[in-house]
DNA sequence: GTCCGCGATATATATTATCGATAAATTCCA
DNA sequence: TGGAATTTATCGATAATATATATCGCGGAC
């Protein structure tokens, strides 16, 4: 039994006729004869009373046919779902992102993404790259926003921007009126970063491999915490410069760019490879990459 | 979009896994594969979102295979519904008789069926062979009891038997203790008739034609009303000899049969040619062809 | 690392559906 | 009453589809 024979036989018991049944299934007569003659002895039921005058149903044929459309109606009803829930950029879209760049970016991303996507409400969830990884490969999150390198399998990602790191002094340390600091200087001073499960925090290590040697202080998830201890002058921190722009600025700090060669985090958007809302993910690459931020660069379009 | 690929992505919403899903359908996992890229495709959804580790479903996919879910079941009840209602010998069976028989051949017929078909009630109507006739070919009867000849596109009969005339006459006729009469002789006598319309009078004129030249006597629609008549006196007339038996008898009516060559009629069942219910027809004449009377020569199954 | 499991792919094959032409039966109309 | 037209069934050939076997590439697990 196929939904084509069922169209057909629906077809003959409105035309009570096989010939025009056949023109308006859009197949020659005998193929729907045939057709309608397998079903039957499928069934092994005779649904229609077949003569030269006209066609005719049995009793149980009109049930059969009544209950056929019934069939197609709910087939059709899978087609009508697939049209109206094959819009991607429907439906909630859960985003991860990590700590060191969540409140930086997304007030720039929510507003634009609610323009390009209205109907998608964004979750967030900011956490650990580690555990970002893990809800990815679950399907916990949809995608996530995360610094490279974030090699994982089964997950793809795509480049957003080259974010170059700034050094955040109180504004009454010795280097506050210095035009640029040299990344291995930070060896001397007292610097507070995140606990070493945050990438950034490993990102400015790596910057500045004396680090590890002196043992910089580790604060917590919040850079803000960390912002607020350096207005205190209890030491001296790096922050993306995201983290730098003017709207986030404390009068009792100086921002201090770094000498060449400047430290940076290469940012991304990952996702799982065989995720079905590319078009979601698209429209979060659009709304990422059209911030205007003078210390982010993005970056083309590449191919992984 | 076939009822086997709704079945293939709700075995694969089942199993979560390709594989098992496809040996669950009795294919091969390309095939399933194949299936339900095929109907992705023609939905223009992702269904499933496929991994090394399992398969999950997205939001829309869910929906279709609940849809899908819905749509199998319908189809199982066009099966059903062949399955309980493929039953001939259930339901109304509508049999036409001429007015000749019907008063004595049903009475033996209906206890056989009750019998042989107890859920095929029968419904009968009694009328004139060639409305009767009309009625078999619009599909208003599902069968006929009428007497040869009768020759009618789209419709075949098969034999039942051979039913022999008998004169009664009142028993204070001159020919009451007769043990036989020629034909011929009807044409001296006030014969009394059934209508013209009635293929019995013309069977019986034909079996003395002189009888049309000497105006024999019309009297409506009831062989019964004719027998009254008889036993008042007011003429004699032919009967069928099945409505001679002895159940029917009146004292005051002499049967006599007729010499050689003694006229008969021809009885066969009629129905439709491609009529779907061929074992309650098959049953009808079985029923017939069980009864047992000695003026009746149950005539063997002989093919047209 | 190496093997195992999973889904995708390639190619070949078998099945099925479909078509065009025609047949057989019947109706319609002159 | 006879022929044209109509209707469904049948036949033979072909195109479309479904399915199988073998294989690949990827990732997971020990």
């Amino acid at each position: 039994m196929t939904l084509n024979e069922l169209k057909f036989i629906v077809a003959v018991a409105r035309e009570r006729n096989f010939r025009r049944a056949a023109e308006k299934s859009f197949v020659s007569q005998p193929a729907l004869s045939l057709a309608v003659k397998k079903l039957e002895e499928e069934l092994g039921v005779t649904i229609f009373e077949r003569s030269h005058k006209d066609v005719a149903m049995t009793p149980v044929g009109e049930q059969i046919v009544a209950q056929a459309l019934r069939t197609l109606e709910e087939a059709n009803r899978v087609k009508e779902i697939a049209r109206l829930g094959n819009n991607q950029l429907a439906g909630p879209f859960k985003l991860g992102v990590i700590y060191s760049t969540g409140p930086y970016l997304l007030p720039e991303i929510i507003p634009a993404l609610r323009i390009l996507a209205p109907e998608m409400p964004l979750e967030v969830e900011e956490n650990l790259t580690a555990n970002l990884e893990t809800q990815l490969r679950n399907r916990v999150l949809d995608a996530a926003i995360i610094a490279l390198p974030f090699e994982v399998p089964g997950v793809q990602h795509e480049l957003l921007y080259d974010e170059s790191f700034v050094v955040a002094v109180p504004d009454i340390h010795p280097w506050a009126q210095r035009p640029s600091i040299h990344a291995e200087e930070l060896a001397d001073e007292k610097v507070l970063l995140l606990n070493s499960g945050h990438c950034f925090s490993n990102q400015v290590v790596l910057a500045c491999p004396e680090l590890s040697r002196h043992g910089e202080v580790l604060q917590g998830n919040s850079l803000e915490t960390i912002r607020n201890m350096v207005a205190s002058n209890l030491g001296i921190t790096v922050l993306p410069c995201s983290a730098a722009v003017e709207r986030y600025q404390n009068p009792l700090i100086r921002m201090i760019p770094f000498a060449d060669p400047v430290p940076t985090r290469r940012m991304a958007l990952a996702w799982r490879k065989g995720y079905s809302r590319q078009q979601a993910i698209d429209c979060l690459l659009q709304a990422i990459r059209a911030i205007q931020s003078p210390c982010l660069q993005t970056l083309a379009v590449t191919p992984d």
